[in-house]
DNA sequence: CAACGACGGTACGGTTGCGTCCCGACGTGT
DNA sequence: ACACGTCGGGACGCAACCGTACCGTCGTTG
């Protein structure tokens, strides 16, 4: 298509990666502060010390940035390791959870995203795939590891069992606003614990008497 | 203050009920569609087939005009019936809950408000009273007849307690938002009640051990 | 060393929304 | 029947932001 005997660009005909990362840094405090709605490519640029011109070179759009931040902000897969046990798995997980939501920008910018989500099509495909990325993977892992070990049973329902695990923890930090001591990881713990294998009878089955 | 002599307005001089109802119906729709950051008084009157004047008239500001609505929208609470069991009323609960939030206006209007909350004191300050007595009927009603029946400890975290019944409907809901069929709702509320007997060891003492 | 070419920054027209002011319309109380 | 006084509607000035076009700058490549 294009005319290969154009030379690469090079010298100051590149793109300066530190520029780039001021525009990514300035979008996610701008992101926390005035939310996805809000947010203006020149108050980014103003945040950021730049032009708004250097900030269309790289993205196209607002939603191309947004998009782009959420992209790379999902791309980063949690590491499970496997404490042999489903309780110990579980703590790890919530101790996780809580430290990303104890962060200011993430407990703001996550709840801003997830309710633009609700109207915006391309904001919420990014962002379920995203999401659907992150609850296989815990229900891979941790529900997966549970039934090899004999800990649940092997019919147990993936999507149920990430709700009980995820919701509390996300409703009282990033809903309720309440802080989540350390202290009260293990008892919740155990308390999902009991609760997933009560709900581990799988999927609804026809056999639900009237 | 004002002189007395000033007899009070009648006639056309009057604010028409049916017109607050259309603003106050074009401000659900419209907060829906845009979220909060985006809401025009602009928009809204256009919707409404109002002028704007009208609703300057009715509301100082936009912000005065949500507020408004927060509190009607939260002033009423749930009534919930006993049935005899914490299974019972918990499953009438979960139902209350999805049945609010299965409605397009409220799955999406609560998230927003939710999210703006993080940022705008205001907000926040109304909606966390609303929040706070939510939790507390819940807390109450649900965990103390529970109590009362002897179902759960006496010294039961009202807090975790909320969180690991309310938590897991929202995330499904409103976050994840895969829909909750009916027939799930007991399994879920079995689960949940699993979570609770556990999780009644109350407020963290310190006999932790290390 | 010279020329290339994309860089970052400023300036611009167009659009949208805010909050206010003024106008004619209208229905109740005197 | 009249006068009162608030009503809804349209128009206005102001401010913010969008996306683009143009300008001088600068480092690498040949």
């Amino acid at each position: 298509m294009t005319t290969e005997k154009r030379r690469a660009p090079a010298g100051a005909a590149v793109l300066r990666g530190e520029i780039t990362s001021a525009i990514r840094a300035a979008v996610m405090q701008e992101l926390a502060e005035v939310g996805y709605g809000r947010l203006s490519i020149e108050a980014v640029a103003r945040r950021a010390g730049v032009s708004k011109t250097a900030i269309y070179r790289r993205w196209r759009s607002k939603l191309d940035l947004v998009l782009d931040m959420v992209s790379a902000a999902a791309g980063r897969n949690l590491p499970l390791l496997d404490t042999g046990s489903l309780l110990g798995d579980l703590e790890i997980l919530l101790h996780v959870m809580a430290r990303a939501l104890r962060h200011r920008l993430a407990s703001q910018i996550i709840p801003d995203l997830l309710a633009e989500a609700a109207r915006n099509p391309q904001i919420a495909e990014k962002l379920q795939a995203a999401l659907d990325d992150y609850q296989q993977a815990v229900g891979r892992i941790l529900i997966g590891r549970a039934v090899e070990r004999g800990e649940l049973s092997p019919d147990t329902d993936r999507r149920a069992a990430v709700d009980l695990i995820v919701g509390p923890v996300y409703w009282r930090m990033a809903i309720s606003r309440a802080p989540l001591d350390v202290e009260e990881v293990p008892r919740l713990a155990s308390a999902i614990v009991a609760a997933l294998r009560v709900a581990c009878l799988g999927p609804v089955r026809d056999e639900v008497e009237v």
